[in-house]
This record gives structure tokens, sequence and C-alpha cells, in this order.
DNA sequence: TCAAAGTATACACTATACTATATACTTGTA
DNA sequence: TACAAGTATATAGTATAGTGTATACTTTGA
């Protein structure tokens, strides 16, 4: 797909995608049998990848973690082993980052019931 | 407590401390019998209201997400439901971000297998 | 007492992640 | 075939969240 439908698939704007694809987080590939444009084509995995890379920055991560994990991922030089190590410090990150955001929720919930005491 | 004990206490940095308060996150309180200096005086509260914004921050909210809450929490004005409202609405926010990160954890599950599988 | 360390303020600078603008070329449609 | 809409590239500008530097004043300890 070109990035127009890129776009609306993922709810990105065309120049966000720009940037990301200008960032390295993935890569459109231009058809080299035509030669009247160098218009990229994007398949469903980037689809997958841009959903993946939307929901890591909602949680906090930054472009910049997830092309580490993303470059790792697709490194053929890395072993097996050190791919899955890659991705399992990036699933303990996430964990992390899950029980920060439960801390703030307790917090909140604290609060609930000092304000319905009258408390504050 | 002074601002580096305020530091020391929380692993945030001095400046970033500085730049939290002059954003209106919070508010040290200058002794008003002391005339020499201006020196600002932080209490527990803040100490936990950074943790609370240290938390929030890595789970990805902008320090203005931060205030909005923490104004509306101390806003004299705002009824108690309202105020409910507004912690209601944060912590389904929070469940949210929660569910977009157990959304990449997963995907970052399947990559394990597929790498153990030898694919990619 | 005086020098080092701490505090406050102001302003400049940086990094990240976009967003906007300009230009040039290509494609699709009336 | 003309022209609107789409694509690519480059460059500049913006917002957020700090970090660094300079200056001035205050406190504390040898």
């Amino acid at each position: 797909m070109l990035i127009n439908e890129l776009s609306k698939r993922t709810g990105v704007a065309i120049p966000t995608l720009r940037y990301y694809e200008n960032f390295g987080l993935f890569k459109g590939v231009s058809d080299e049998t035509v030669t009247t444009n160098n218009y990229k084509d994007y398949d469903e995995s980037i689809v997958e990848k841009i959903e993946m890379i939307k929901g890591a920055k909602e949680g906090g991560f930054t472009l910049s973690e997830i092309k580490k994990l993303l470059d790792s991922w697709y490194d053929k030089n890395l072993s097996n082993e050190k791919k899955t190590q890659v991705v399992l410090n990036k699933i303990s990150e996430i964990d992390c980052k899950i029980q920060e955001l439960k801390k703030v929720k307790k917090l909140l919930t604290e609060c609930i019931v000092t304000i319905e005491k009258g408390g504050c």
C-alpha cells in the first residue's frame, strides 16, 4: 500500500510516518520495475509494526528505545539467544512501567477515598 | 526540607525540581519569619507528589496532564463530585495505558516464540 | 572571618518528536 | 489534456522537558 493508505490504516499522519521511516523504524520499498516514480510500498507487517510503535509510545517508550528493539529484531548477525534476551529485557521494562502505573493508580484511588471523607 | 534534601530524597535533580516548581506542579514555602533569605521549604507531601509525578511520567503522562490532575485536586472551588470525576478519568486513562503496554508485551512474547522457531 | 558550599533567579542551549512550508515530480480524472 | 490530488525530499519552525551557565546572595565550617 502507498503512504496515504498506511496513514488511514494506522491513524498516524503522513508527515509523522515519514519521520518514523526517516528515523529508521521501518522502511517502505520502491518498486524497481517502475521507473517513472519512486513511490514506496508498505506491506501488512509495517502496519503491525506501527501498531506496536503506537502502543510503546503510549506507554512512555521513546522512539530510540523502540528502534533499538526493532534493530536487534532484524539484525541477521545476532544470535537467537541474544535477540531473545533483548526482547525479554524490553518485556521486563514494560512490567516495570505497568507497576509504576499501578502505583499511581493506587495513589489516585486513595485520593478518592480522601475526597469522599471531605479531606483536602 | 531544603531543595538539596528534596533532590536526594526523590532522586530528581535540583534544576529539574525547580523546573517542576516553576511549571506549577508543587510549591515550596519561604519562611516568613526569616528575612535574610528566601530559601524554600518542602514538606513530606511534596516528596509524595514527586513520587507520583515520577510514576506518571514513567507511564507516559506529560507534565501538563499531571498538572491538570494536581490542579483540580487542590481546587477549593471544585465540588467533591467533580474532583472524584477528574481522578476517575485519570484512573481509566491509566488502565488504558496498561492495556496498551500489555498488548505490546503480548507482541513481544510472540516475537520470542518466532525467534525460537528460527523465523525472522 | 573567609572561603567553600548552598540557594535563587534568569537566560541560553539541547534533545526529542513532531508539524509546517516549499519545491518538484507523478498520477488519476473530468 | 489540463488540473487537482498524491508522492518525495528538504528545510524550518514548534512544543515539551529538561540541562547548563552566569550572577548574586546566604549559610556553614575550619
